[in-house]
DNA sequence: CTTATTGTTTCCTAATTAAGAAACTTGTAT
DNA sequence: ATACAAGTTTCTTAATTAGGAAACAATAAG
């Protein structure tokens, strides 16, 4: 069968094949919920970890527990700055690694 | 030509002056304190480098000259999504490392 | 079962990003 | 100097985040 298959190719080729070649509109936005579903399920872990309610973190960063509640269910796209406070009042060192070519520049928030 | 010659550093430039050169200890684990404002210079940087104009950059993620500009100036807020996008229309692999405690959390764009 | 806590969702409103457009500035080339 | 391209700034309007508040669901504890 097809299924049979298609589980033996990588990951990789299926979002290839299923979704679209990187580059396409639809696989674009693919791409880009799965970035920030993980944004979101990693702001809860980590939020968990440290035993806060998302109240409690809201008001650590002057935002409502409405929108921490948005921001781990990719409800919102939120600013950047609310994002990286979030990441700050976690105490969770985020650093934004940017690959180009051969080289990286490494910078924290 | 002229305009060759008297184009900006180039990305490798400034990471030579700026972090070292290409070996050295330095260079190889490049670790600074930054604030959010290298944000909008890393993003020009990369975007000079790669000889496209604001224009095209913000035409390559439906985005105006205009918000590029503030973006790369610092003068704007912008949405998560937004500064993904543009990293992405650079080709610039943007990964978010979380470190917490004892473990590590990685998730890349 | 009742109560409290936490998280989700919805309403309205305020604040801000971004579109769309244009004017202006700066820099480069002819 | 003049023309052109690129970048900056400003305006109005549209779209969206976030505040404020409240209702609601789910869970756990008494």
């Amino acid at each position: 069968m097809k299924s049979e298959r298609l589980r033996k190719k990588s990951l990789d080729e299926m979002i290839d094949k299923h979704i679209g070649e990187i580059g396409t509109e639809k696989r674009d936005n693919f791409e880009e919920e799965l970035r920030l579903d993980i944004l979101g399920q990693t702001i809860r872990r980590i939020r968990e970890d440290k035993h806060l309610t998302q109240a409690q973190l809201g008001e650590m960063i002057g935002v409502k527990k409405a929108q921490i509640s948005k921001i781990e269910n990719n409800l919102t796209d939120a600013r950047f700055e609310t994002i990286l406070k979030v990441f700050r009042a976690l105490n969770a060192k985020i650093s934004f690694n940017v690959e180009l070519m051969n080289q990286n520049i490494q910078f924290e928030q």
